[in-house]
RNA sequence: GCGGCCGUAGCUCAGCCAGGUAGAGCACCCGGUUGUGGUCCGGGAUGUCGCGGGUUCAAGUCCCGUCGGUCGCCCCA
């Protein structure tokens, strides 16, 4: 660092997470392995960035994650790599690398890391944000959809977070699927593309999926009248979609029907969904996931169906406002006199923590009130006074800073007293 | 990538319209005589007024640019 340019700043779309932020991430991150962990994920965790062609090939060079917002960059090998923007596509990639589909299937995979994406940054979205999702690969039962759903419905209640269901299918890529209905929305587009509003004529052509994402009042009108996917099903898709519903039903899992549900990536088929929040603003999904039951195959791997979900850490944040987290010291230690009883709190403190019991202390030099206004602060249930007093006999003032109650105790026993 | 608003102490902000030596609250530190916090009282430290340029005798204040944030669009987690 030069003299004269001291001054970073984390670059745009960034941040630093600081505590007492930090720590409810990691609470929140923490109870998202916890509860995935109960139905049978096990954590897996795939390099921060891949090979370009991972991503263009699974999430789809059409789209605007592919199109316009990856960091790639060439490495010193010539190769070109990519942050990853996403995490279904590097799971499935490390799956189909490790044949770990030649295993027992469903295999069950949940994720929490950092992703990347070059957007322009506002409150809910950032260049970096976190992810946490889990991936249920190999099987195509509808009772699959269901239980993921509802998994990803229980974290975010666990965690405080109100969220709305909403719930679509769009099919399969076969023309008696979702590419005849392709082909009956452009003819219906076409006919009006005149009524559209004019940013969204050139997605006619491009992506006309996208054309129900519009806020413009001219083509909301439009697509008023529109052909919707789920009328336009095969016999299959909607036969799985019928389960899916009957399933949540069953769970007690409430949604709500989405038909103009569309996802941003090109891999999903069949099952939709999207949990949106309220408190969010413009960036309203909390998280979202489906079905994407053609994604190993162009990866090149073996037909291999799959459906998983991913969440937004930093919009659950937001969403379930400030929350307590737990406190980790639950013993301060308080020196009163020389240097005698500053050793004598070191090493007391030294012990607690020892004994598996979080404990903290001045070492600052502070008087006898500022230790204790520290150890308000510090979220203490307990302080541990050691004055001339106490050293003389061995013992401990202990006082609960929560009562105020105090008394002495022999210097060994205070981690019995205070243990929770 | 496009448009609106904003950027002053660690935090939240006032001061800007009508240029004249930088403020409040909270937080922080010390103290209110002998060893007791969260309340109260007194005192104290802290600012390249986001950055760069311009106008002016004089710019936190006006103008331009730039960086960053935020809201909307777009997109998505």
């Amino acid at each position: 660092m030069s003299e004269q340019e001291t001054s970073f700043r984390a670059p745009r779309g960034t941040y630093d997470l600081l505590p007492p932020a930090s720590l409810e991430w990691r609470h929140v991150m923490g109870l998202a392995m916890d509860v995935f962990a109960l139905s049978g994920y096990d954590p897996v965790e795939t390099p921060i960035f891949e090979h370009t062609e991972v991503f263009e090939r699974g999430v789809g060079e059409a789209t605007e994650v592919v199109g316009k917002q990856m960091y790639t960059f060439t490495d010193r090998g010539d190769r070109s790599l990519t942050l990853r923007p996403e995490g279904t596509a590097p799971v499935v990639r490390a799956v189909l690398e490790h044949n770990l589909h030649r295993g027992p299937l469903p295999l069950k995979l949940a994720y929490a890391g950092p992703m990347f994406r070059q957007e322009r940054p506002q409150k809910g979205r950032y260049r970096q944000f976190w992810q946490v999702g889990i991936e249920a690969i190999g099987v195509d039962a509808a009772a699959l959809d269901a239980e993921v759903i509802e998994l990803g419905q229980r974290f975010l209640r666990d965690c405080g977070v109100e969220t709305t269901l909403l719930l679509n299918s769009i099919g399969h890529l076969d023309p008696d699927c979702r590419g005849g209905y392709l082909a009956e929305l452009r003819r219906f587009l076409q006919a009006r593309r005149d009524d559209l509003a004019e940013d969204d004529r050139d997605r006619v052509d491009r992506n006309p999926l996208r054309t129900f994402d519009s806020k413009e009042r001219a083509t909301v009108a439009v697509m008023k009248d529109a052909p919707l996917i789920t009328d336009h099903l095969c016999a299959d898709c909607d036969a799985h979609f019928a389960a899916v519903r009957a399933l949540l039903g069953d769970l007690e899992v409430p949604y709500v029907l989405e038909p103009r549900l569309v996802r941003g990536l090109d891999y999903y088929t069949r099952t939709a969904f999207e949990f949106v929040s309220g408190e969010l603003g413009s960036q309203n999904a909390v998280g979202g996931g489906g079905r994407y039951d053609g994604l190993a195959e162009s990866l090149g791997g073996d037909a291999l169906p799959g459906i998983g979900f991913a969440l937004g850490i930093d919009r659950i944040v937001i969403a379930r406002g400030t929350h307590e987290v737990p406190r980790r010291v639950h013993v301060y230690v308080v020196a009163v006199g020389d240097e005698t009883a500053a050793r004598a709190a070191l090493k007391l403190a030294t012990q607690l923590r020892r004994a598996g019991i979080g404990a903290d202390l001045d070492l600052a030099g502070r008087s006898m009130k500022g230790q204790m206004k520290q150890a308000s602060g510090s979220g203490a249930r307990w302080a541990a006074i050691l004055g001339e007093r106490e050293l003389a006999s061995g013992k401990a003032t202990l006082k609960d800073l929560t009562t105020s109650d105090q008394r002495e105790v022999d210097v060994d026993q205070v981690a019995e007293v205070v243990r929770p």
